[in-house]
DNA sequence: CAGTGAGCGAGCTTCCGCTTGACTT
């Protein structure tokens, strides 16, 4: 280290790089976030000493804060160059409390975006650690604690142990619960959409059809019949063509939350997936930061966007834009999430990688384009034998601007019509019908978060961060409050009536509806905990609480309030809630009464036992004990019914015999099952354990022994431990107790023992080199 | 791999935000 200059910045990526701008005079260091934090022995607060902090190096932080300590001892100046936030803040405060820096050497410097200049700047522009600031995300940190480690072991009292709760992840939970109950109290009702068909005859031979849709549904179905009765005779007009230019304009650029929404809608990605790509994106020097809340892009990205734009597309497709972050509490440390040289249009690396890099750039680039122009044409057509009217509309874009890049997605079912270019028509023009359908359409609830969709809302309510959005969703699925999930949809009748050729017809159609993939379910245990902390402690379940703490974090951030102040405000009345509810509230375990057993007379209950919810026929007595039975996936506490319950007590049941031996149809942890000579076989989705036939028994049994048999593809006399087997997957090799897979392109049933030896040596090989 | 369900008590669990590996499949 010459001269003696040490940095310290937050991330490794960020010193690499920073150091190639700052040369030999200075030796750039990365605290890997923060150094320290509260102690977990307790609450890691002094309560009775006003609240004071205690703070540890944690185990795996000590190698490094010993590594900066020698080095800071040994520099002149060390310069604090975490991000400008106030988790930044604290994070130079607990360095030079850490390190015991000299005042006089450290300097708090801070740039916004990574290049020469910028740094230079801010080093010729240090400043103080800002006291307020650190003060600020030490009450964020006392309340958050506070409120963790006090609600968190209520809970073990109260519900059953290793449950969390807090700031955050308590609302989170409590989104999904709300919405599921939405659905599960939704009244669907129906009406019919009725639309016709025209048939408009063009040049030559040249045939157009335009679809119009009734401008209201029709609730009732004799009413429909009706209409369409008088619209058998009735001749169609063209009464007004109106044409409306519009524009749409590109999404700003990526932000974390964003980022995650689009990577789940468009690539299918999950929360975590994404952050994992994007971070290996980041250390590779190929993207900027990729946990920001920030819109923003630095000059030098506007200006290469520019030259960029200019050079492929033509001047008329370049419109420069600023934009202005507006999400609840954003704190601007970052840029956007952008590729770190706009002129890579592509990089290399794995598939996902190059996916998820490429829908940056394409947004990057977007957001500095010019607007879509549209045109949007409205017809509206009367009839003469009614005074109903028919409306199509299409819209066409008469210049593409930034659609030649990049779509946003939405996750809402887009609308049928309305899209495309209508045929040539003018008012007064006849219009042939050729049909007219009328087809029931049912209301749809609410529909049910996703990853993406739950962090579209987190934000947008000012819960959480960019760091921790992912973190906490895999925290709720880890504490069993909730599960993503694929579940089936159900069937129902549709009434479809159609008129053609002077006639009507009317036939039930069934559609499914309500399939969900990858959504978010509450379990049973997220309701009990929801709805215990719901009752108890409204003020921090509240949607808003995070948003009003906030406030007085800034307050506290301006030097307007004292931090100890706000903590004891409202440590006082939570603790003494915690205090009352220890006293007051029973030990729960969210039972439910569905009714008695007709055939025993007693009690039939649901509850949580100790290894999930079960239900339960009859209460614990000296004489007699209570029959017990798991319920099943996809049912919950709330909505099971009594005679659902009932069911679940049928099994396991005797189906028949199969050459002598007992087939017994079941449900286990894994699902369905036959048991047949202590062999199981589980039965597939398009079955039920309760009405399995001996017939179809049979054809299951036969079917996975048949599977087995044709288990060997190939073995080796030379060496009898190794096999070709046929898997879930497809063939692999088993060596041992050891499997290996197929390279590509390898037949399974020519492969040589040679061949064998040298894969199982290139798969030693990589597992030694990751070490 | 395909179960379980009493009560007691010891010892454990837990928060949010900053940051990466070190693990396994």
């Amino acid at each position: 280290m010459k001269d003696g200059n040490l940095v310290i910045v937050e991330s490794p990526a960020k010193a690499k790089t920073i150091g190639k701008f700052l040369g030999k005079e200075f030796l750039v260091k990365s605290s890997f976030g923060h150094i320290r934090d509260l102690s977990k022995k307790n609450l890691g607060i002094d309560i009775d000493n006003n609240y004071k902090p205690q703070y540890i190096v944690s185990s795996e932080k000590k190698k490094i804060v010993e590594e900066l300590k020698k080095l800071s001892s040994e520099a002149t100046t060390v310069w604090l160059a975490s991000d400008e936030d106030r988790e930044g803040e604290a994070i130079a405060w607990h360095l030079v409390e850490t390190l015991k820096l000299d005042p006089a050497k450290a300097k708090r410097i801070v740039f916004h975006e990574i290049t020469a200049e910028a740094i230079k700047k801010a080093i010729s522009n240090p400043r103080y650690i800002d006291t307020n600031l650190v003060n600020a995300q030490q009450a964020r940190r006392l309340l958050d604690r506070l409120v963790g480690f006090e609600l968190s072991p209520l809970l073990w009292k109260k519900i059953k142990p290793a449950l969390s709760a807090g700031r955050v992840q308590s609302v989170t939970v409590k989104l999904i619960v709300e919405r599921e109950r939405e659905i599960n109290h939704f009244k669907t009702s129906s009406a019919f959409r009725i639309t016709a068909d025209f048939i408009i005859k063009g040049k030559g031979d040249k045939k157009y059809k335009l679809v119009a849709e009734l401008d209201k549904r029709i609730r009732n179905k004799t009413d429909v019949l009706d209409l369409l009765g008088k619209l058998k005779s009735a001749t169609f007009i063209v009464e007004n063509v109106t044409k409306k230019s519009g524009k749409k304009s590109p999404s700003p650029p990526f932000t974390t939350s964003t980022l995650q929404q689009e990577a789940g809608r468009k690539l299918g990605f999950s929360v975590a997936q994404t952050m994992t790509l994007a971070q290996k994106l980041y250390e590779a020097g190929k993207i900027t930061y990729m946990r920001t809340d920030s819109v923003n892009l630095s000059e030098s990205a506007l200006y290469s966007s520019a030259q960029l734009i200019q050079s492929q597309f033509g001047k008329e497709y370049l419109q420069t834009r600023r934009y202005k972050t507006k999400t609840k509490g954003a704190q601007e440390a970052h840029e956007a999430i952008r590729p770190a040289y706009m002129e890579n249009s592509s990089i290399s690396g794995s598939a996902p990688e190059k996916k998820l890099y490429d829908l940056i750039w394409k947004r990057t680039i977007a957001s500095q384009m010019s607007d879509a122009i549209t045109e949007k044409t409205v017809i509206t057509i009367s009839n003469s034998s009614s005074t109903e009217k028919f409306i199509a509309s299409g819209e066409v874009i008469r210049f593409d601007g930034f659609l030649k890049v990049y779509m946003e997605s939405s996750e809402e079912e887009e609308d049928e019509t309305g899209k495309g270019l209508l045929p040539p028509i003018t008012v007064k023009d006849n219009l042939p019908l050729e049909k007219i359908d009328a087809i029931e359409k049912y209301t749809t609830p609410p529909p049910r978060y996703s990853e993406a969709s739950l962090v579209k809302k987190l934000e947008e309510l000012g819960i959480g961060r960019p760091s921790t959005y992912a973190p906490t969703i895999s925290t709720i699925q880890q504490r069993g409050y909730i599960i993503k999930e694929d579940r089936p949809g159900k069937n129902r009748n549709v009434v479809f009536i159609t008129l053609e050729n002077n006639l009507i017809k009317e036939i039930i159609k069934s559609e499914t509806y309500g399939a969900e993939k990858a959504k978010l379910f509450p379990t049973d245990i997220g309701m009990i905990v929801n709805d215990f902390l719901e009752q108890y402690f409204t003020e921090i379940m509240n949607y808003n609480f995070t948003a009003t703490v906030e406030e007085e974090f800034d307050q506290i951030a301006e030097g307007k309030m004292e931090w100890t102040k706000m903590i004891d405000r409202f440590y006082h009345t939570f603790h003494l809630k915690i205090k009352e509810t220890e006293t007051i509230s029973e030990k729960t375990r969210g039972e439910r009464i569905l009714g008695t057993d007709p055939v025993s007379g007693k009690k039939v209950s649901v509850k949580i036992g100790r290894y999930g919810p079960l239900v339960q026929i009859g209460d614990a007595s000296e004489k007699e004990k209570p029959r017990f039975a798991s319920i099943l996936k996809g049912q919950s506490i709330e909505n099971i019914t009594l005679e659902e319950a009932l069911d679940l007590f049928k099994l396991p049941r005797n189906v028949g015999k199969m050459d002598g031996d007992e087939i017994v149809a079941g449900i286990g942890r894994f699902g369905p099952y036959l048991r047949l000579k202590n062999k199981f076989y589980s039965i597939p989705k398009t079955d039920d354990p309760l009405s399995v036939t001996l017939e179809r028994a049979f054809e299951i049994i036969r079917a996975k022994q048949e599977q087995e048999n044709n288990r060997i593809i190939k073995s080796f006399d030379t060496d009898p431990k190794i096999e070709i087997l046929n898997g879930r997957y497809g063939p692999y090799i088993s060596a041992g107790n050891k499997n290996y897979r197929l390279p590509k392109g390898i037949k399974p049933e020519e492969i040589t023992s040679e061949e064998i030896m040298k894969i199982i040596a290139g798969s030693e090989k990589k597992n030694k080199k990751k070490k």
